[in-house]
DNA sequence: CGGAATTTATTTGTATACCAAAACAACAAA
DNA sequence: TTTGTTGTTTTGGTATACAAATAAATTCCG
């Protein structure tokens, strides 16, 4: 069972600078399934019943209702009038037009993170990155993922905008499944190493336009390799 | 009583491929709350009480609620726990922020569409820009401001990205008011017009690397121009 | 026997009533 | 003016009911 690991690097999402945040039940639940999506407990195209969610959640419907539209709103589930909601299914032609803007969001991330990062954070990167190397030497792929993600989300939100940083969050979490599963082969995992590396330099060196450069290829590289996964489990398992 | 000439230019936001779109309650009401809120008639910070809402709209609590959840996953409402929904206020950095990222988005679109745009579209494109022009001569503001919009997501379209076209969406969604109620000057205005003649061109000869160059300039220089007015606005009507 | 028509069972969409807890407002007291 | 105190309103949530739409099961017919 491979159950991901919870993500384990905060990168404050929303903002959690109150104290005490109270969540409502929506929230609540609309964060639990976003994680049964993610770890694959909720495959794509899996019926949401209400009735059995809101057991599973122990809610009632009124609030697993606003729950589920909140997600459908991020594009994790799709409901269509009177059948109900679906966890969305992802096809190639998705998988590509998302990463091609994700890419175009974290390059100007980057960008302006080179402007604009301060020392802290970005030594805090730093530390990530080499926790990331970590887990890489020791190929264990579900905490490198985490690292990974975290580092990304990190430079989304070192750019100092939270706008961006948000609209990266939102797209990457819809394809953060087929991310996960895409299982680099070692040739793969080692660029994206190298390319981690690069980005690292680029980024003390404060060279946006390198760094740009460096976090578009790498997002297109991660493309590649998840569209070969895809393609792969796709042809494996067919289910049609 | 200056009541925003209601779009005027389809561009298809979600899919109205099927035919006979049946919407549910909640939809609708999101889009009659959208709307409300592009043209003024729910001004930033307004309180939404559910109660007024109901009657306002006709409908019960439960798919008003849903309404407003979907509303507050796009960023035009937020909702605090137990304080109920607000329409969502601006700031002047949440406009440097959406813009900076509005201007990488239709950057991406332009050098996509200038190597996938179909031939028909450009036609529809250009034919849009002619009646864009023409409201300018006549000083038509409102349907310039329609004609405007339209071809902006239309090029957001052309890139033949869906996702890059509805974050577009989404995230212009967010300004849209203020877009609206900058009104430029005449020099901004010329300028803006003679950039949209530069996008044309640049998108005519398929030169991707330069629509994106125009396109983030023009959406630079948008951004100034809604800052202008919103700090005017801000500094004549001081509510605190 | 296989497909079409029809009945039946589920499920969704919405309304309503109800209640607790939180927020708000009004007002008195220091 | 600030601070308590006490109603009042509003929100968050549950439970229930019911029509309409979908999906499933069943019957009917060629």
């Amino acid at each position: 069972m491979t159950s991901v690991r919870r993500l384990v690097y905060n990168v404050s999402m929303p903002d959690d600078s109150r104290p005490f945040e109270r969540a409502t039940l929506p929230q609540n639940a609309a964060g639990q399934l976003r994680q049964m999506i993610f770890d694959g407990a909720l495959a794509p195209a899996t019926r949401l019943n209400e009735r059995v969610l809101c057991e599973r959640l122990g809610i009632s419907r009124t609030p697993l209702r606003e729950a589920l539209r909140m997600l459908a709103a991020e594009g994790l589930v799709r409901v269509e009038p009177n059948r109900g909601a679906i966890v969305a299914p992802i096809e190639r032609a998705d998988i590509e037009a998302t990463f091609e803007v994700l890419g175009a969001l974290e390059g100007l991330a980057g960008e302006l993170a080179c402007a604009r990062i301060a020392d802290a954070e970005l030594a805090e990167i730093k530390a990530l990155h080499f926790e990331m190397r970590a887990h890489h030497a020791r190929g264990d792929r579900a905490a490198y993922f985490a690292a990974n993600q975290a580092i990304h989300a990190r430079i989304a939100a070192a750019g100092g905008n939270a706008v961006l940083a948000e609209t990266f969050e939102k797209l990457n979490a819809r394809v953060k499944r087929v991310r996960y599963a895409a299982n680099l082969g070692h040739a793969r995992w080692d660029k994206a190493i190298a390319e981690h590396d690069d980005m690292i330099a680029a980024l003390s060196a404060r060279d946006g336009r390198a760094l740009r450069a460096i976090l578009e290829a790498h997002l297109a590289g991660k493309r590649e390799s998840v569209l070969a996964a895809f393609a792969a489990e796709h042809s494996a398992a067919a289910y049609d």
